[in-house]
DNA sequence: CGGCTTTGACCGGCGC
DNA sequence: GCGCCGGTCAAAGCCG
């Protein structure tokens, strides 16, 4: 349930077990710093734009932290095609679903003059939880756990263990609010999630994202 | 029995 | 050149 592989496609999972994570939440976009402006992405399944849902408690995505060392001051397309190497077998309904998300951000990226960057997509966010292994949909294999410098946490390493796909996560506790968990992820999925895909569209007028359902928006072709 | 987690070792990059 | 640090590997153990 949550953005997966910097694209804005949201991914439900029907029946997450053991943790809370039914994607309902809201979440912001901040740009390409931390915690400025976070405001022009929300997120809402079906209906309102809205308020904090019941499950906000344990699961609540506080900031939407766009990290991507992807040179995304390129093509629109970046987004389904910068997998390292290998460009992806993407579906064509995701790819046009993300186009619109994408669009937008290649701009403001664009705008800010990225300099020439490694082709790896990297999405950051916080999201308010008590565990630390949210069930976005797709299928991860731990493969490492470190302790980093910065932080009293241990950092734990995901990869997805669908074969032939090389994205992967760093989970960490947020270390001023251990409350909060910092989630990274690295590449771009070559597959689809097995659960339920939602597009996101944007409104032209406030600039904010949100769920259009689960076809492509109209819109969203480019 | 297969797949996953755990955990220490190893390696490469980077800063001093 | 050296040491630190983050990231990955891989063997062993655990669990369903």
């Amino acid at each position: 349930m949550a953005a997966v592989g910097a694209r804005p496609v949201l991914y439900h999972h029907p029946a997450p077990a053991g943790d809370a994570a039914s994607m309902s939440s809201y979440f912001s976009h901040g740009g390409s710093s931390t915690s400025s402006s976070a405001s022009s992405f929300s997120a809402a399944l079906g209906a309102a734009p809205a308020p904090a849902p019941p499950l906000a408690d344990q699961f609540d995505i506080s900031e939407f932290l766009f990290d991507d060392g992807a040179g995304a001051a390129a093509a629109p397309g970046v987004f389904s095609a910068a997998a390292d190497g290998a460009p992806p077998p993407v579906p064509p309904a995701a790819g046009s679903a993300i186009s619109a998300a994408a669009a937008a951000h290649a701009a403001r990226s664009a705008a800010e003059a990225v300099p020439e960057r490694p082709r790896t997509e990297r999405i950051a966010f916080r999201t308010r939880s008590e565990v630390e292994i949210l069930d976005d949909g797709y299928k991860w294999r731990k493969y490492g756990k470190k302790s980093v410098k910065n932080s009293p946490n241990p950092r734990n390493y995901y990869r997805c263990s669908t074969e032939g796909c090389n994205v992967k996560k760093r989970v960490e506790r947020d270390k001023d609010d251990p409350s909060y968990v910092v989630t990274t992820y690295e590449g771009t999925h070559n597959h689809v999630s097995p659960s339920t895909v939602y597009y996101a569209s944007q409104d032209a007028a406030s600039g904010r994202f949100f769920v259009a359902g689960t076809q492509p928006p109209p819109g969203s072709l480019n």
